[in-house]
DNA sequence: GAGACTTATTTCATATCATAAAATCGAGGC
DNA sequence: GCCTCGATTTTATGATATGAAATAAGTCTC
């Protein structure tokens, strides 16, 4: 950890930053709560939260009788205190989703993409033209909006430019979509890759919460995962970290379409695990796409020996990856999500847990539990625009321009010079 | 990241630690410098040095003319300020090193263990024995020890207790050294994994001086690595992360000595190497031990075509398991260590870059420089003695009972009742 | 060799902040 | 109406970093 010289204005927003999460992701709750929960005094959430109410911040929401004495007053993070809004931006189409600080969707926009049309500029244009959509469609005014959060199916280099590296976008080179998003709206923009928004959310929302240290690991026709440690995601020096699914598992195996041999997406993607049948049946399982495919294969399971036999084996691959994730991040927990991912782990959770046992350590194995994600894929936009709300959260609900603006209006303080 | 709560104390800690860690691991500086790379203020760096200085934890180092204008006086943590004790708990000794601030070594003491004496109790004895024999040769009063670091071959629970799970000394339950340790003496006892105390030194002292997001990858009997993220060992929830010998790499292939198929440990671990050599050559390669033994093989490579081939092979797998690691961690750098990693490295490093090109995705790859370590397995101890040494900083210099103590002395405030 | 100049460090007055202690608030019980 | 109890707010205080001004410690110029 790079530890920062301190001032105690950064003292004052950290404090913040501590009592507004604890108030958002905990809430609702008291002040008296507060106090325990965060060892700050009285005093201090006192003082905190009626800052917080004064900028709208926060709200009361009931209260709660303690026999004897005061009724302690919950508080929330006041869902109308502004919007945000997530974007998925997938293969096939880009969906842009308007929710308030509560996460409740308030509207919705997609935008199918046509295979013709991959460039960068297109998917911008549907992007900006969803932003002012989905507020349109809620009658939200964009100054309202705190953010929009973008997930990317690919690696997204963090940094001002926001490089987006997206092969199945046809994206090889690095596209500055940071940049470009910042040219056509005022709005703060967050980027992030889909995995580790899809990630975030399980973390907030699903079947993460409550952990410090766990891995949301991702199969669908492409396998990531998404490392949180600390409580934080991880990241790795360029926010690549995670890429789970061109890991080496057979040395010298099938080729993956990353060009590799033997990656483990070559086996337990929806890819990877249809040309395994397709190989050993003699032809394809019946589908129109994968998806469907792979849901005719696990229905066929109990009557067809070659089906069973493929999706044991696919259980057994799964299972030897997610003992890498556990020997070498030691999470609390595993999350097994993605749409293929979920319907294994719908029929085979035990047998999967089984063989991450025979390939992981003993003791790290112990000190994992491997569950099932709650949430779904559509849940990638509502973990883009987590984005903007844990940008908040870490600054305290200090915005960085309302920060800024406090500072000028304050302004340069004049000193009288003595006589 | 767990947020916590901040007071002006808090805030005073940390930038003493910011300053203290500065002067350490970049010093000896100026005041002046100490200004721009802390963006402290140079009152505060002043005023926080002056303490220092008055500690006896930091002292001038002479001075720097600078044309014109009043010299700098550098600054330095003192050699003085006290020592630390390093201990290598290997298969087959225990090592307890003597050290000064500035890591100079003063003292060694060195115990052989007996294959047939492998108890826990015996390796704390050793450990203890060391403590007193190093003090005295160095003529070194124990009251001046900062804090002691073991390094155990195995996995090392933090927590309390210190539990160490070791298979090879035969520890399979979780021995709990720390209680045993503290039992024995006064001095602050920390433990870790050895790879991660070498891959500590190789940060301060090595190949990882000046990455904050880096793998210490390390080859030797066993396999495994250290990971630093932001700066700091990654650990994971229970401090076991960073397992990368039984990551899986050929599903279904050579069982490994943990009992699972197709670890990298059972491919490029010493012994797996040297099996692999005996299955194509027929019978083992000469030496008395593993390491002459690799050593023979590898003075072979250009004569014997068997041999050549075999270590081929081990460094495609080599690079395969490294870009397992630059796929999931995205580190700045990859440094290549242990003995057999070392002596692989001397010979092959490109030959094992091109191997982890063809595996890792081509941009984590590309953001990723792979070296060789700089510092050799005795290091372990070396490491290991940087524990307390990274703890002083944490606390800013500050220790936790000198810090009680000032508390105690200070005591409850007496408060004068207004009239 | 004296004064000008330059750069490093220290001193001082000030604003910010969390906190302990005390005061106040809001409800139920008698 | 008064008392009790627990929650919250107010008040006085001490700790802290900082900008600005002052001071220190050299070199350079004439």
């Amino acid at each position: 950890m790079v530890a920062r010289r301190a001032t105690v204005r950064d003292m004052r927003r950290s404090n913040r930053a501590v009592l507004l999460s604890k108030i958002y992701l905990d809430g609702p709750l008291s002040r008296h709560e507060l106090t325990q929960l965060t060892s700050l005094s009285p005093a201090s959430v006192s003082t905190l939260v009626a800052e917080f109410i004064e900028e709208g911040l926060v709200e009361e929401a009931g209260s709660v009788e303690s026999d004897g004495g005061r009724p302690r007053v919950l508080l929330r993070v006041a869902p109308s205190f502004g919007h945000v809004i997530g974007v998925d931006v997938g293969e096939t189409r880009v969906t842009v989703e308007l929710f308030d600080m509560s996460m409740a969707a308030l509207a919705k926009a997609d935008y199918p993409i046509e295979p013709n049309q991959l460039e960068p500029k297109v998917t911008v244009a549907h992007i900006l033209e969803g932003i002012t959509a989905v507020c349109a469609q809620a009658g939200v005014d964009q100054s309202t909006v705190l953010g929009v959060g973008v997930a990317f199916p690919g690696v997204v280099d963090s940094g001002e430019e926001g490089l987006v590296h997206a092969q199945h976008l046809g994206w090889a080179d690095g596209v500055p979509i940071g940049t470009m998003l910042r040219a056509g709206t005022q709005i703060p923009v967050h980027i992030d890759n889909g995995a580790k928004t899809l990630g975030q959310a399980e973390m907030w929302f699903g079947a993460g919460r409550g952990t410090q240290h766990a891995v949301i690991a991702l199969v669908g026709s492409g396998v990531g995962a998404a490392v949180v440690a600390d409580g934080a995601s991880y990241r790795g020096s360029r926010s690549s970290a995670g890429e789970w699914g061109h890991t080496t598992l057979v040395y010298g195996g099938r080729r993956c379409r990353c060009g590799a041999l033997g990656c483990l997406e070559a086996y337990v993607g929806a890819e990877g695990i249809l040309d395994r049948y397709r190989d050993a049946n003699g032809r394809s399982a019946p589908g129109i796409d994968e998806e469907s495919a792979i849901g005719a294969l696990i229905a066929a399971a109990d009557s067809s020996p070659t089906a069973s036999e493929v999706l044991n084996q696919t259980v057994g691959y799964l299972g030897a990856g997610i003992a890498t994730l556990i020997n070498l991040f030691n999470p609390e927990r595993i999350v097994l999500g993605g749409w293929a991912g979920t319907a294994l782990g719908g029929r085979w959770l035990p047998e999967i847990r089984a063989a991450a046992a025979k390939h992981a350590l003993k003791l790290p194995f112990a000190q994992t539990t491997i569950t099932l994600c709650e949430l779904g894929p559509d849940a990638v936009a509502l973990g883009a625009a987590t984005l903007p709300v844990a940008r908040l959260l870490a600054d305290g609900g200090l915005r960085p321009a309302a920060a800024a603006q406090a500072a000028l209006v304050r302004g340069p303080r004049v000193r009288i010079p003595p006589r």
